[in-house]
DNA sequence: AGCACGCCGACT
DNA sequence: GTCGGCGTGCTC
């Protein structure tokens, strides 16, 4: 006796290849089991799924299907929430449920074999205590093990305030999803922590899943997970799930937490996807931050994934931000109104006495010098911190020495060959670089249009400021470092962090743990700095340029401003003792600009009430709905003429189809537009917006589209075509 | 996505 | 003479 399976193989959703594989194998496979299968010439991983599925694809020739070669029961089928949760994410970001699957799992499960598979598992069940559960590991619910882990200890929590107190009273009373609005500082992670710990406490088979948006916020976050959890859960009890990690590392992860010994899941975008057989709550920290988007290959929304993940499952969901997205912000509005989510507010910085943020200041830049740098009153102001043996940050969100080069004679410009973009001048190894094609040259010695010896800068990145700074403060001596070899005194000690300085593994721990020893009075650094990390002693924090962020067209471009001037402010006057004459500088052309307006407010809630009505106004999210396309091609003409194509169709072809003109009618497409990085890599990309007042009109032509897209590939106009790519709601346009 | 096959430029 | 570029096509 034989059976056929429907299999799930890495593949993406335009190769002409079905959206799900039939194997034969001698008996039926549960749905979610892993087995390795061959595929050409090769031997890959698949999951298997439900033949259901398969109902778009005809039949297929008997001859063709091949044998499953092996089952990999040592790790136990996927659960059923699991296969919907990708199920739905396939559809809804429009890829295959191949490709989402598959990306979802750890890669080095891609390569091991049954046998080695096998012996990872045991090693693992021996850390935990396990007992050794070979094969059938439950797909339901792990049993919890006998002895969770050493003897039960005390749990150290902190007291909580009054409005962390009624937060989580409010996570206990209704089932979210919730949005916990807290400033930065309020302790909303404190509140995730007890939230889990009472959970833990509740149930002790339960699993929690914490996710922050970057990978250099895990390791702090981590720490303080394992302070608390480790002495009563074991060490084992807390793993972190992201790229960052090796191969090996993880895949002990991701077994640790499909296995149920996991009980909390820290991770960036890629653990909404982990599978947690007693999954019971789920923590999205800074819900706001574009990285729960970004990212080539799949392009899902990891927080809007992890509130479907939550419903699914029936799980509670925390959402967490100082500057919530506006979507978010929308969506908790009250349920009279139609909000979705709990809004839950902290608005008080804990221990913070007096005055609890810091001062936000606007620097009017048309009154200062021209070319003005760091203005006059500003260096004033890091001075007098230095002289109170204070710190302070500078921000920049621009790496390097220069943007750009050129030279006054001929105009020449350092313009990348292969790139719509200047290649950008690092005096440190004094070179040119593309920040998106990577190229690298030396700096030329003279101009290389007309050889002018005198090639002059253009515009500043952080690499001069350190040195604009260091140059300013050079006669500045720091109080009580006099000593016999100094009599004056020792300098200031400037730092810089940015994406150059930390390329080494390791580099930005170790640099931030620097900044925390007092080692760095004034750190100069971009957005990296400006997040998350807790500097106790900085007093003061600056955005030097904070404009140009103003001038993208991107209709987000406020928003992602104000709450990067937030969080960067956020660094300042964590010491409740120092909190009181903490400040935030912002040096500006528009100081009555509505972001800095409410930035000195520290008003959210009417800028973003100010944005809402804006986006509105104009039919923009959340209030429609839109998707991108995008194409590379050779030339900008193929990938503007293989959009166009496609767009034509869906007005002549789909509108005969029958019952499509009222999907068609709904959905608006824009004629198709280069990318305003137009070219990269010596690829030049152009992008179509799709927009509709319904999500599910949007979700319907998308998903019928993708065949007139496919089809379209062959027009001759589109000769050169590389790949195209459906982003579904797209956070730049 | 991988991987093979296949057809044109600079080197062990 | 080969190595290797990536264009095209196929995989249950």
């Amino acid at each position: 006796m034989s059976a056929w399976l429907a299999v799930l193989v890495h593949t993406p959703a335009h190769a002409s290849l079905g959206p799900v594989l039939t194997y034969r194998h001698r008996e039926v496979l549960p749905a979610g089991t892993l087995v390795r299968v061959p595929l050409g010439a090769r031997e890959t991983l698949g999951v298997v799924w439900d033949p259901a599925d398969d109902e778009a694809s005809g039949e297929i020739d008997p001859s063709k299907v091949r044998d499953v070669s092996e089952v990999l029961d040592t790790v136990g089928p996927l659960a059923g929430a699991w296969q919907q949760l990708v199920r739905f994410a396939a559809r809804y970001y429009q890829r295959s449920a191949g490709e989402v699957a598959l990306a979802a799992l750890p890669p080095q499960l891609r390569e091991l074999s049954s046998l080695q598979l096998q012996r990872k598992a045991l090693r693992l069940h021996k850390a935990l205590g396990l007992q050794p559960a070979a094969g059938k590991t439950s797909h339901t619910k792990t049993p919890p093990p006998e002895n969770a882990g050493p003897a039960r200890a005390e749990v150290q929590s902190k007291a909580l305030s009054a409005e962390q107190t009624e937060a989580l009273a409010q996570m206990v009373a209704h089932s979210g999803p919730f949005l916990l609005f807290g400033a930065t500082g309020s302790g909303k992670t404190e509140v995730y922590l007890q939230a889990v710990e009472q959970l833990l406490a509740r149930e002790p088979q339960a699993q929690a899943l914490v996710m922050v948006p970057e990978i250099n916020l895990t390791p702090q976050l981590e720490a303080r997970f394992m302070e608390r959890f480790a002495p009563q859960w074991g060490p084992q009890a807390v793993v972190s799930l992201h790229s960052g990690m090796t191969p090996a590392q993880r895949l002990s992860a991701w077994l640790a937490a499909h296995q149920g010994g996991a009980r909390i899941v820290l991770g960036t975008r890629m653990a909404v996807f982990a599978s947690m057989p007693g999954l019971r709550l789920i923590v999205v920290d800074e819900e706001h931050d574009p990285s729960y988007k970004s990212g080539e290959g799949a392009r899902y929304s990891a927080r809007d994934l992890a509130v479907y993940r939550g419903r699914l499952e029936g799980v509670k969901v925390v959402l967490g931000s100082a500057t919530p997205s506006l979507e978010s912000w929308f969506h908790s509005r009250p349920v009279a109104q139609g909000g979705r989510y709990l809004r839950l507010h902290m608005p008080s910085r804990i221990g913070a006495v007096g005055r609890s943020l810091p001062l936000v200041r606007r620097v009017d830049m048309t009154h200062q010098a021209r070319n003005a740098v760091v203005s006059l009153p500003l260096l004033e102001a890091i001075k007098e911190r230095i002289a109170r043996g204070e710190q302070c940050l500078v921000f920049l969100n621009r790496r390097g020495y220069a943007p750009v080069l050129h030279c006054s004679d001929c105009g020449w410009k350092s313009a990348c060959g292969h790139c719509s973009a200047f290649r950008v001048f690092h005096k440190s190894d004094r070179t040119l670089r593309c920040h998106h094609c990577g190229h690298s040259e030396r700096v030329p010695r003279t101009c290389p249009g007309c050889g002018n010896p005198d090639v002059l800068t253009l515009g500043r990145g952080t690499e001069q400021i350190e040195e604009l700074l260091t140059a300013l403060l050079a006669d500045v001596r720091r109080p009580g470092t006099q000593s016999p070899e100094q009599p004056e005194g020792e300098p200031v000690r400037i730092g810089r962090i940015d994406a150059d300085t930390t390329r080494l593994k390791g580099a930005l721990q170790s640099q931030l743990a620097a900044v925390h020893a007092g080692e760095v009075d004034v750190l100069v650094g971009t957005q990296m700095i400006a997040k998350g990390h807790d500097f106790r002693r900085i007093t003061l924090v600056a955005a030097i340029n904070p404009d140009s962020a103003l001038f993208s067209s991107d209709f987000r471009a406020p928003e992602r401003l104000f709450s990067l001037l937030l969080q960067a402010a956020g660094r300042a006057g964590r010491d409740a003792a120092m909190g009181a004459h903490s400040e935030v500088w912002v040096q500006t052309f528009q100081p009555a600009h509505p972001v800095y307006a409410a930035l000195k407010n520290y008003d959210y809630p009417s800028f973003a009430r100010s944005q809402l009505q804006e986006r509105e106004q104009a039919g923009m999210p959340p209030f429609s709905y839109q998707a991108l396309v995008r194409a590379d091609a050779r030339s900008q003409e193929a990938a503007q003429a293989f959009l166009n194509a496609a767009r034509k169709r869906a007005g002549s072809d789909m509108a005969h189809w029958p019952g499509w003109a009222q999907v068609l009618e709904q959905v608006m497409l824009y004629p198709a537009v280069p990318m305003s990085m137009q070219r990269v890599a010596n690829v030049e990309r152009a992008q179509m917006l799709v927009e509709s007042a319904s999500r599910h009109a949007l979700q319907r032509f998308l998903a019928a589209w993708q065949e007139v897209l496919h089809t379209s590939r062959g027009d001759p106009a589109c000769k050169g075509l590389i790949r195209w790519a459906i982003d579904v709601d797209p956070l730049s346009i």
